[in-house]
DNA sequence: CAAATAAATTGAACATTGTTCATTTTATTG
DNA sequence: CAATAAAATGAACAATGTTCAATTTATTTG
């Protein structure tokens, strides 16, 4: 059985990585603790520290699995439609229904902060390009003499309105507005932001 | 001398609050520590206790503050033009001007949030109208024929979408772009939505 | 003004965290 | 099977927000 260490290992990562989704999940980011992760992974305090470097390294690991899901839900969001500017509205409608379905775990993308001096490891940089690439090609065509430079920086641009809009509405400092009502107002936006780029 | 008492309550308060800011300002609302806040103002550590309930009262107050700042630069931005296009367009920019010049301030007022089980009192929630109270008028010129309760949501989402784009473009997770790169493209982007909202 | 009372100040103590460490247990290797 | 390397363990440590009993200071009362 060469590699039963290599094995127990990588299931305590992953059982680790586990149990910090479902309490990131249920009770939100700020209420993680490195002792009910462990305890729910069935492992000692210490053992997570084997495993990971640190807790940070594990909310990672969590964020690029969220990151993943959200990526193959806008795969599919963009498929839906045929007109680049119904496939941006699609983009926007499906990201608030990601967003507004898996809160908390959105909400840690966002959220998470690297302790002072650390920065976030170029892997994980990589993997929040899902959040723009989607974005592009409906926008080149719309704006089909676009230089490429151009065309990554308005997308990321546009992601961050949408972003903007549905991390604002979420927020729900006051009352919940309904999903729905949220919808028809960021479609709205983005048909507006369409309309803009097409007249003229 | 009645209320030397309240004097010094007042006094303590106010030495807090801007020992607090410089600590927020210089090194972010993640490096805040209560014991550093406490010799900054000259007092003990059990004092900060008596002047305010927790370090959450402290930084509500500080926000305070930033918002108020910010609301004085949208005023003057607002006034700088005069046609509605280019009123939103001067806010948005004054508004990431703002955000640049004061990083660490205006990050709290996004980052900070509230311990378990407690909600943002009242008479903050209100301070932060400032930010999308100035789109309103400009707005209300672009679509004459707006709903009062759309015409604050429509300001309300578009000040949305542009404190994304400010905040996304701050958050440097790469390489740091000039701001005047990114009034570029953000004046672009209001220009955009304004021609959407026009055209028709 | 002096004594009594109320409030505020103080820094030590407490509780909760993330992280480390010496010890023990477990897997691998020779 | 013995020797070694790796991992597991939970006690200990350090940092932090908050509380508390004791002390000092301001106010009120006789």
């Amino acid at each position: 059985m060469a590699g039963l260490r290599e094995t127990k290992r990588r299931a305590l990562r992953t059982a680790l990585i586990e149990a910090a989704r479902g309490r990131i999940e249920a009770d939100g980011l700020d209420e993680l603790r490195a002792r009910d992760i462990a305890r729910d992974a069935g492992c000692a305090l210490g053992s997570l520290y084997t495993a990971f470097d640190d807790i940070d390294a594990l909310i990672l690991h969590v964020n690029s699995i969220t990151l993943a899901a959200l990526g193959t839900m806008l795969e599919t969001a963009a498929q839906t439609t045929q007109a680049p500017g119904d496939k941006l509205a699609a983009l926007a409608s499906g990201y608030l229904h990601f967003a507004a379905g898996n809160k908390n775990l959105w909400s840690a993308l966002f959220d998470h902060r690297m302790p002072a001096g650390m920065s976030v490891p170029e892997w994980h940089l990589q993997e929040h390009a899902v959040l723009f690439i989607h974005i592009a090609k409906p926008l080149s065509t719309l704006k089909p003499d676009l230089a490429e430079d151009d065309l990554a920086i308005q997308a990321r641009t546009l992601f961050s309105a949408v972003h903007g809009i549905v991390s604002i509405s979420l927020q729900e400092r006051t009352i919940a507005v309904p999903v729905e009502h949220l919808d028809a107002q960021l479609r709205d936006f983005v048909a507006t932001v369409v309309r803009g780029m097409t007249s003229a």
